[in-house]
DNA sequence: ATTGTTTTTTACCATTTGGTAAGCCCTCAC
DNA sequence: GTGAGGGCTTACCAAATGGTAAAAAACAAT
């Protein structure tokens, strides 16, 4: 499980062997089962995990009661609530296991301690967030301006793999779809 | 002109009087009427710009041939097609003045030479830039799982300054709805 | 002012999507 | 096996949105 995370970092920078002890010592690992809640928005993110598998998603409740997902994250990706987690402000959202999953978490303060034991990591971290930012905006981007039947066979083709491993009513509200349209829509394409 | 810059960078990080003047020397004035494009999708976007004054849209031309409005940028804000400026390669997204607009540009070549004379720089840039990428996530992820006329009442929360300063079809274009209903959700709020 | 162009509004109808409700299917606990 | 619960499907109708078209309004250029 270890080797997942070195073997992630190392697609972007190179890490030497003992600096590879040192760094999966400061993670620590977590088992959830789909459903469960690796953290509750409402109070500060103090966890950056790494999802060794399963797949987790980002979730917010609207104003009229309705769980939205923001995003998923699968296995070989960071998750955390970037904006609670950096600016030790209250979160709004909520990491939920969309699947049975297996992360290794670090804390914030461990990773600051982290930075000082190995100074180059700071700016590797901050490489791979930026670059996942990224991607969450070309994707949602992606489905802008078009309708739903669209925008699912868009997500089919970016993700296929999570639209085969998540329920369909986790798809729906990430698409901003109800399921029973959903459904509608799996069955003759419209 | 070069004072918003500097302010606007001392949001983050206090600069040293004599380096404001480094700075601003490595930043060249532009002014763009209503329609221009400041970049064209399909090359590689080599500017970054800092808006003075005015509105710009991101802009991407759908499979369909309808233009996307992904993103505005007011004055006092960054602007550039990150992943294509960071990694080099074909933006897909525009650049469009929304309304007429001035701004400070710097190439990659020339803010890597600016990086080289100030060091301290880069971080500055690039956490101004995540803190921008959270800000243009939050914002998109606010619109989602809301029908149209409650998206356009976010937007106005939001965005009351550029929801008076931009046409309404650019408005629709960027809430992914027709401007006939938009027009009609700004008469009888549906 | 006049013309031409673009944007916005309005109207009408077709299509899509939502909401409610019921039934089905699968899994899990007993 | 049986029953309960949750998720998925289906059907039906209501509401929202899109598409076409035309008129009105705003704007720009001459």
């Amino acid at each position: 499980m270890e080797n997942t995370l070195i073997n992630f970092i190392q697609l972007f920078q190179p890490i030497p062997a003992p600096d590879q002890t040192v760094i999966t010592s400061f993670f620590e690992p977590g088992s959830f089962k789909e459903g469960d809640y690796l953290f509750r928005g409402g109070k500060t993110c103090n966890d950056l995990f790494f999802v060794c598998s399963g797949i987790v998603r980002i979730v917010v409740i609207n104003e009229k009661g309705v769980e939205v997902t923001h995003f998923f994250v699968k296995e070989n990706h960071l998750c955390t609530i970037l904006s609670s987690f950096n600016n030790q402000i209250p979160a709004d959202e909520s990491i939920l296991a969309a699947s049975d999953t297996e992360v290794l978490a670090i804390t914030r303060s461990r990773l600051l301690t982290l930075y000082k034991e190995l100074p180059y990591m700071k700016e590797v971290i901050d490489r791979i967030t930026q670059q996942r930012l990224l991607d969450k905006i070309r994707t949602r981007n992606s489905y802008l301006g078009n309708d739903s039947a669209t925008r699912y066979k868009i997500f089919l083709e970016q993700e296929p793999d999570i639209a085969r491993r998540v329920p369909l009513k986790d798809i729906a509200s990430y698409l901003g779809i109800t399921p029973q349209s959903l459904s509608r829509i799996r069955k003759n394409g419209k």
